[in-house]
DNA sequence: TGCGGCTATTCCATTTCGGACTACCTTCGA
DNA sequence: TCGAAGGTAGTCCGAAATGGAATAGCCGCA
């Protein structure tokens, strides 16, 4: 008889986490857990499944079959629970709270890591965050961040950020490749893809003048955090919204040395719906949004 | 800013029983916990959401309009798990493990106190259980439990318990209101009602050859076990298939002195997808299953 | 008024959990 | 070929959470 242990919830968002960002290391840094904490719960995790839901390999994990069909169970879990709390934050009427919705490569690299500076200047103002409800629940919340080109009937869009898109690598692989001294060269790397986001390449080679562009080599990640991983681990180029990797460029992580890249028609919006006024607090938290994108990618 | 901070699974849990049983006792018993700890998930889950869950009334809880939301997003949060954990059961081929649906108030009170002892008799055979799996999943697993007329297209059915529906009453109830010495005095007690299952009272009157019944006041639940509870605190007259009650009628906490009662078109049966050819283990869980049934409702 | 049934709280033993540290494996470049 | 880098797993330990027993207290009712 099976005991019906249940996953703790931690679990759970370790779980999504670990299939997010490929390794236990980076899975942690995103929970602000340590590496250790998250390797024992995916062993926990794992055992209580009874069988493996990640192989290791040497890069980092990669999710079996199982461990699909368990994440995506994870994620659904997850998303029932935040909508429990959105809804009841939807009642408490005395103390409004905003309801926002982040994408996880957004809300990941950009918007979290600058969102505790709003909080202390604004700590009056209650955020409850989503990430993982379901898509038919958004229209309860407040704002949304989406990607795509800002039109999207029925909510209000202002542009935030990730038009800027660049090219971005690992100096090792260049150097490996015998170099990167012209556009041209890019036919000579292989390249990193993003299965939602599937055009930027050929909108790259079009921006390039490339008549055809056949990269040796594509390989597909199903999560942005892959491919950013991928990239400074060297195992090919990848068009990166500039902002999204100012750090890794800062720190030489990542170069892009000819300043290749091209501007995009897709990015990341702050929605809100259009049907209901906006109120005070959220006004306040769009425009420090837009401003410290407009810092982001140097528009003043 | 709002702490991110998850419930446990097992708060998830006791959200749910309570709501089930309407009194943390009770809840706690199921759950196989004490009281003092589900009242201790309960404070803190109703801290974490900000909110009362559970108003608190003399003889137990009733959720608030915030419970209801709250109650239902974690029955999809447990029902992914379950789901999860199915779909991994399938997986694993070496050992075939048993996907069994159970439901609610026939687990609680019939089937699982009792499947402790086949778990004894055949240690060798895994069961995995669902309760709150969606119901577009059922097909996944090897036999689901059904309250119904035993025809469900594409499953073969096996009826268990159930049909033997009688009146029960406390003895308390049948004393302040002036007895229950012919049928006929079952006209002047409120009655209790199950939401789910509302012919009941109607069937029982045509049953008693009442031409028009009409009871002085009814009382509708959710759950079978609230009126089960309902019931034994002497709140009105209920009508309950016997072998779900058969603890409650033996110590006299329920009773029904003139043997009121009638065989109702529906009850508990146990399906199993006709498609799929039956295995050897889930043919010996059935055949316990059913010969238990026929123990209880005393068909030899 | 006392009893039964219920919840909340306190105290305490136990368990769980997370972080620091260590061990160890693999890849990659000089 | 070796060392550095980056990755996971395991051990140890202190802190926190958790559950059970016992207790206090509340409410309805005979």
């Amino acid at each position: 008889m099976t005991r019906t242990h249940l996953p703790t919830t931690v679990a759970l968002r370790v779980v999504v986490s670990l299939a997010q960002h490929g390794t236990v290391s980076s899975a942690a840094q995103a929970l602000h857990l340590t590496q250790s904490a998250v390797s024992k719960q995916l062993k926990s995790i794992e055992e209580l499944a009874g069988m493996c839901l990640f192989t290791r390999t040497s890069r980092g994990l990669a999710p079996t079959e199982a461990g699909v069909i368990y994440i995506e169970q994870a994620r659904l879990a997850l998303g029932a629970l935040e909508t429990a709390a959105v809804r009841l934050a939807g009642l408490r009427s005395s103390q409004p709270t905003i309801r926002l919705h982040v994408l996880p490569i957004l809300g990941d690299r950009w918007f979290m890591p600058r969102f505790s500076r709003f909080a202390e200047l604004h700590p009056r103002i209650d955020i409850q965050f989503t990430t993982f409800a379901p898509s038919d629940t958004l229209e309860e919340a407040d704002a949304v961040f989406r990607f795509g080109d800002g039109t999207w009937p029925g909510w209000d869009a202002n542009y935030v950020l990730g038009r800027d898109v660049v090219l971005a690598s690992s100096p090792h692989l260049i150097a490996r490749n015998g170099g990167l001294n012209a556009a041209d060269d890019v036919r000579n790397f292989p390249v990193l893809d993003h299965l939602q986001t599937p055009l930027r390449w050929s909108d790259f080679g079009a921006a390039c003048g490339f008549s055809d562009f056949r990269p040796p080599r594509v390989i597909r990640f199903g999560y942005y955090a892959l491919v950013i991983r991928a990239a400074i681990s060297g195992q090919g180029l990848a068009l990166v919204p500039r902002s999204l990797i100012l750090d890794e460029l800062a720190s030489g992580q990542l170069v892009n040395p000819l300043g290749l890249g091209f501007s995009s028609k897709n990015g990341y919006w702050l929605t809100t719906p259009a049907s209901r006024p906006l109120h005070a607090d959220l006004a306040i938290l769009r425009d420090w949004i837009l401003s410290e994108a407009r810092q982001s990618e140097g528009r003043v």
